[in-house]
DNA sequence: GATCTGAACGCAAACGCTTGCGCAACAGGG
DNA sequence: CCCTGTTGCGCAAGCGTTTGCGTTCAGATC
């Protein structure tokens, strides 16, 4: 087996406290000794367990990390980011992938995390039911995505700025028949797809356009989803000269649907998505981008700010970040004849 | 505070052990006692602190996942598929994220799994120190990519064939001049680009065409590498036809150097990829896919099954998983009069 | 030189669980 | 009716740390 402390005091002649006190860089230590302990330690291999440790101290150094879809890439990329900030500090994180309902409702009965975490980062929006398991933890909380919620920190971004720019961009390109690509679908609570939309009507309305609502889909942001919705569009009577789609991913998904139906982008339909994916600059994507392993990264340190200061009121901060729109080649004034 | 095993206990009028082994299924506890209890535990909404269970019981009930990078699609879809198969088992993941040399390097040097994991899953290649490591701490190890290596068991596909389809396409579409871009900068006792370069340079070798060191290139598994790669590739004296790429993200660099330089895919140059990323069809990416997802359910799977039967003598099975070449828009017969 | 002070260290009690063992109580076989 | 099993449960000893408190001792103070 592995050495345990008391190895450790054994070998060097003092007792376990004094082990744990310099190994910690605890005060009631010598230099020599501290110095002598801490030799003896790397010498022999020794590592606290992280078990006994929290046991005792109830500091478990573990952050929990609640996200939808880690194979997604918005996600994959806060997660990213998070994990390198906490693993510098020397947290471990605890990953819950809690994409399908099932084992969501899982988490939120049995709450594994209880006990087993100084901290919790969540890159999902909460119901109030689910905030408030999150809350009888006691620890801070974080999350990205979504609206204020008492107890959480919350970091992300203007949603309605972001989608002003993109329509008004498309408007601005003299378009009248702007469709959307949303995520709709997700569950209620989550405000992201609703402030979008909103922001949405409200640019057609101040540009004098009616709303028409066969020109809007459901994405369920996905490229899958993108793509049906794409060809439900094109379906419509009249179907949309330009296309606002609320995720990079849709859109690439319309993309494809409209390469299937041999329209030509921008000449036939304008395509703007949301979020500058990775690859949105491959295929030539006009988006709104915003910093997502910044998001990630503030998070994260906004989630370890919070732990060194254990103040009973927790602030209930919004951080937002900047967003800003990407011009590429998929936006361009509409084709004199529409298409088809 | 939360609800302890003894205020259960007292509530029940039973001993902690009852207790203990009423709620984890144990025998030696009646029936009705058993559901009375399990009743009161949920009543108090109470469960057992994973530390103290697991300095009691030398179990965890966690796995450790190791990964290069968690943003990166295929790590990323690894990552999640296993996740969802170790949740349902019951079992927590403990993520670490790799990517840079400091990080991975601490990681191997503090051991922070040491008695804080069940099994380990590595999706990236330990070198032999760094195997050594592993092995020491005692848990089942399973790996995605790589080679065989003692104490392993590692699931992944047949690069070499993977490979050789990819090339030979090409050749067969009449390309003579083959690029390549690898990774090959990554560390050393990485296999994978090695296996894929041998396998590129053998079906040259057997369609007799020289092999010329110019039409190689090193992308680092990323866009933009692939990218520098792609602009490199097109600075050399007699630039390629045809370039395979060992992952579709380098492919996808290599198409945006391409479009930045005017050039045509396929009709000046073709290109095909490795892995089938979510988005290779929405650019028409020709590529050798792999079952990505399937791969981290399988080698999740193959953990959970090694950590039930605790034979001293680990299998240091090799799993393979099919693959299949996949022909979409960017790839072509030369064009007679070649690039430029 | 007696007293006080602080630093450096050890003791031992938690922390909340698991588990080997012991001990009733009870059943059934001889 | 005794003996041997079996079942159901409690006791208590860990598991490996952390930490409040007590002790020792060197040096400063008067």
């Amino acid at each position: 087996m592995t050495a345990s402390i008391t190895d450790v005091a054994r070998a060097g002649g003092v007792s376990a406290s004094t082990v744990s006190r310099a190994l910690r860089g605890r005060p009631g230590v010598s230099a020599e000794v501290r110095d002598r302990i801490v030799a003896l330690a790397a010498q022999l291999g020794y590592t606290a367990s992280r078990s006994a440790s929290s046991l005792a101290s109830g500091r478990t150094y573990t952050i929990g990390v609640l996200v939808p879809y880690v194979g997604r890439w918005f996600f994959g990329t806060v997660l990213d980011a998070a994990e390198r900030v906490f693993s510098a500090a020397g947290y471990d994180v605890l990953l819950y992938n809690l994409g399908s309902p099932e084992t969501r409702k899982r988490f939120f009965t049995r709450l594994p995390v209880r006990k087993r975490v100084d901290a919790l980062l969540t890159l999902l929006i909460p119901d109030e039911e689910e905030s408030a398991a999150l809350r009888s933890l006691g620890v801070p909380l974080v999350t990205t995505v979504g609206g204020p919620r008492p107890g959480f920190t919350v970091v992300g971004i203007d949603d309605r700025a972001g989608t002003e720019s993109a329509v008004r961009h498309l408007v601005n390109l003299g378009h009248r028949r702007i469709g959307m690509i949303s995520g709709a679908s997700g569950p209620l609570h989550w405000t992201t797809p609703i402030e979008r939309r909103n922001a949405y009507l409200d640019v057609l309305a101040a540009a004098g356009i009616d709303h028409d609502p066969t020109l809007e889909a459901d994405g369920d942001y996905t490229v899958e989803g993108g793509e049906r919705a794409m060809t439900e569009l094109l379906a419509a009577a009249r179907p949309p000269t330009a296309v606002f789609a609320q995720s990079d991913e849709m859109a690439m998904g319309a993309l494809r649907a409209l390469r299937r139906h041999r329209l030509k982008v921008p000449e036939d339909v304008s395509v703007v998505g949301f979020d500058d994916h990775e690859l949105a600059d491959v295929v030539g994507l006009t988006t709104v981008a915003q910093p997502v392993a910044e998001q990630g990264a503030e998070a994260a340190r906004l989630l370890l700010r919070r732990m060194d200061e254990p103040d009973a009121e927790p602030p209930a901060a919004q951080v937002q970040m900047p967003i800003r729109l990407v011009l590429r080649e998929t936006t361009a004034p509409p084709h004199p004849r529409g298409p088809q």
